[in-house]
DNA sequence: TTGTATGCGTTATCAC
DNA sequence: GTGATAACGCATACAA
């Protein structure tokens, strides 16, 4: 069966297609009881609006695209359930794309938002973007562009993130107020903004506690398991009693890192991660980890976008204090 | 800056529309030199083909619509991964929706996919839906329908699953195995198919080892952590030296139950889960779990939509033994 | 090999 | 209040 269109309701009731469709957008020119005449013959009949030709013939689209890493992180798969319940209550149907991280496939996910006409693009970059040409490239006057967690400051749109430096300075300086003394740090890559104001808010607490800028004790890289075991069992070897972790998944392999180092945490060794990922709790250790709250920077994304700002929103971040940064004595 | 149509070039070079849209398609009865210029004046304006306008005056949508519950499980993150790596592939434009299992949600994303004149619909249904119907109604003739994991057999299009009944047949068995003597499940609910058939195969298992079918060992309903730590402790209360759950996060909660009881697990209390989530194997004791394959699962269900089968393709579950499982003389 | 004419389903701009 | 007409951008049957 094809599917009814006004035209067919038009025939139907006598009347023309104008009518029908003022009438299903609710126009208040049309008689009260035409209106209800259509829409009873639009429901008997089956009638969904082709939201294809509306889109054409309107020049509004009523999708938003969202483009990210992946979906399967706790972080992004909450933001995107952030955005989307903001998002489908105004009426708008939501495309996901993921880049699995490759520049390529970001790349791609911005042609085909652009391709299907969408009327914003909410977006996190992927690490591969070493920065915001390609973009800005993509960009045009038709679709609003919002960008978060992962930002690009030069590009225009609003920018929700979290407030990752003081974020981080508090993990830091909860390590410290834990009495660990050489405290490492996983730190990221230094094209992505999250990651950059991480190891600021790092320094800023080590700074604070008078403590000078050491290098030696940052360890740039992918924020992944393998990585953070590798790393954890560097900095170990350099003499470090603890970390903080701009991932919780690095994290975990500095945990590993430790662990086969024959340290006992969190005695000998501490560790904070980040984004609060549902395996820090029931870790063993349970892991500490700073909450980066990612359906309020979806929802905050999504109303950026609704309102047509241009501002850079900050979100709180809430630090899960457990027991792998919790020194006896100090608990 | 409007988007630059085919006018615009065919102005540009002295052509016609048509002319332009063939060559941009591969037409080959387009002189291969005129398709070189168009081209290049297309990537010199920045063209785009606007896929909304194709779509509706072709009447064939490069888009694929994927339904469900939530995109945060591990199951559903990969089978969307692996849907998408087919269709992307294909040249289709995937569309993802959540219900967070609710039937409600489930219709709304029925309808904006309807709407939006998709090509197809990949559904895993809530756990909410009692039945089809409200699929069945959402079904026209112009969009394919391919269910996955969660699946009516009632309804036509292709069926893409796992092989539960022999997943849950093996889980079980390696429990008797491992010398457990009374083994329950944390069943989920009947109307979902994944669930009806874990537990078959259970109840198979069981009789296969001489053992009567006992309506009391079943724990139906959801399987989050709460209901599997609740289930898990009346379980256990009841004599259980083990369960079966057909959800990872279920058994979770049911590790945490044998814990708050003084179980020692895997001596005294066994546990099997299912999914193969991220976290089992770092809890602590790391969970067993049969391991759903999701991501082939989601390519087998882009491939049934790609070929138009009406098939019901069988995924292989694969048995993760950890030692929540292995008991000390069965290792 | 290219041009002409038409229409996908809807909405916007006139007119009445 | 409602109708007639055109147009959104593209694809395709039919001509040439």
């Amino acid at each position: 069966m094809a599917k009814t269109t006004i035209t067919d309701i038009a025939k139907k009731l006598g009347l023309t297609p104008s009518t029908i469709s003022r009438a299903l957008a609710g126009n208040p020119r049309i008689k009260i009881g035409t209106r209800e005449a259509v829409e009873k013959a639009a429901a008997e009949m089956g009638y969904e609006r082709n939201a294809v030709a509306s889109s054409l013939r309107s020049g509004k689209a009523m999708t938003v695209g969202i483009i990210v890493p992946r979906i399967n992180r706790m972080f992004f798969g909450n933001a995107i359930s952030g955005a989307e319940s903001v998002l489908n209550e105004a009426g708008y149907t939501v495309i996901i794309c993921q880049t699995h991280e490759k520049v390529e496939n970001e790349k791609n996910a911005l042609k085909t938002l652009s391709m299907n006409r969408v009327a914003g693009i909410l977006i996190s970059h992927s690490i591969e973007s070493a920065d915001s040409s390609h973009i800005r490239e993509a960009l045009d006057s038709r679709s609003k562009l919002v960008q978060f967690d992962r930002v690009f400051y030069d590009l225009p749109g609003a920018k929700v993130v979290n407030d990752n430096f003081h974020g981080a300075y508090e993990a830091t300086s909860h390590l410290l107020r834990m009495g660990y003394k050489k405290i490492g740090t996983l730190a990221g890559y230094m094209n992505v903004s999250c990651y950059k104001e991480r190891l600021d808010g790092y320094f800023k607490a080590l700074s604070d506690a008078g403590m000078s800028r050491d290098e030696s004790l940052v360890y740039y890289g992918s924020i992944l398991q393998e990585t953070g075991r590798v790393s954890g069992k560097k900095a170990i070897e350099a003499g470090c009693d603890a970390l903080y972790s701009a991932g919780d998944f690095s994290a975990l392999g500095a945990v590993e890192a430790a662990c086969e180092a024959g340290k006992n945490i969190p005695e000998d060794f501490g560790i904070v991660g980040t984004a609060n990922e549902d395996f820090t709790s029931i870790m063993n250790p349970p892991l500490s980890s700073l909450d980066l709250n990612p359906y309020e920077i979806g929802r905050q994304a999504a109303l950026a976008f609704l309102d047509g700002s241009d501002e850079v929103v900050k979100v709180k971040t809430e630090l899960r204090e457990r027991l792998s940064s919790k020194r006896n004595g100090n608990r």
